[in-house]
DNA sequence: ATACCGACCTGTCAGC
DNA sequence: TGCTGACAGGTCGGTA
């Protein structure tokens, strides 16, 4: 579900709200439960736990940890999936369905981790976690085009590498690849040096234009708070498909690439 | 190296 | 009303 910018809303909305609070306990769900490390290692590190910063690295969540006792530096790490939410409330407020975790804070409120796809992960590790690819934001010109220039594979495929750019899903890949007038399936090798710094311009105003807005909402979608975001509003081609281009008039296609639903201009994109 | 597919899960919506 | 199938912001592993 959440791509950069929400992922982004998310952790700018959780630094300010619940950074400085103190997690007095937790409580963990059972069963198959959406976790990278065990529960009993999940509770360990943030029972009793003052949170530091908290932001975003990809599509990660990663709270700072300060523990009182063991003097080591840790990291929560939450990966939200497709359907993960990291939701601030009232202890008196109903749990909602499929919440998988709820840490108790010393302010009174509770965090909780509520999924209903289970495709979300938890992790606790020793602090400097850095993700596996490049951050979209921070990225030169220069080093965008060395990522993708000698790749053979569709340009699509490899905006949604989070080895390569780390943070761009599918929304993101299209609404960039309409903006450089760039079709999902060319082969990256194939596009010039020109359109690359052009796609590496443009993935960064996407990006930056949608954390703005809060991010897209498109189904179920909210930040820390429960709110939704607008930038689903200014979706150029995601989830347009048979309406009329913005710019020509033509009506937008949709495809499968990488096995994800794919929407592009015929025309707008060579 | 790359592409496709199924798996992982649940919910929603369109169509019948 | 209820059933069925397709599809959904993500990632991983297997296979050709």
């Amino acid at each position: 579900m959440p791509e950069l910018p929400e992922v982004e809303t998310i952790a700018n909305g959780l630094q300010t709200r619940v950074s400085g609070d103190r997690i007095e306990s937790v409580w963990l769900g059972n069963k198959p439960e959406p976790l990278k490390s065990s529960s009993a290692e999940i509770a360990r590190a943030l029972e009793g736990a003052r949170v530091g910063q908290v932001r975003r690295v990809g599509k990660h969540i990663v709270f700072d940890l300060e523990l009182a006792r063991s003097g080591g530096r840790w990291q929560w790490i939450v990966h939200l999936g497709m359907t993960g939410r990291l939701l601030i409330a009232n202890p008196q407020t109903e749990l909602p369905k499929h919440t998988h975790l709820v840490a108790r804070l010393a302010s009174g409120r509770e965090l909780r981790f509520v999924d209903p796809r289970r495709f979300g992960r938890l992790e606790v590790r020793a602090a400097g976690f850095k993700g596996p690819g490049a951050e979209p934001l921070q990225i030169s010109a220069e080093d965008f085009v060395g990522l993708f220039h000698r790749r053979t594979a569709y340009i699509k495929s490899l905006l949604l590498n989070q080895t390569l750019l780390q943070g761009v899903g599918n929304i993101y890949a299209d609404e960039s690849l309409f903006r450089a007038g760039v079709r999902p399936r060319r082969r990256a090798h194939s596009l010039r040096r020109a359109e690359l710094k052009k796609l590496h311009a443009r993935v960064r105003e996407v990006l930056k234009e949608a954390i703005a807005a809060g991010g897209s909402s498109v189904s179920d979608y909210v930040d820390a708070d429960g709110e939704a975001g607008f930038f689903q509003l200014q979706h150029r081609v995601y989830g347009r498909q048979g309406e009329p281009c913005l710019i020509c008039g033509t009506k937008i296609k949709k495809i499968i690439v990488a096995g994800r639903g794919t929407h592009y201009c015929p025309t707008c994109q060579k």
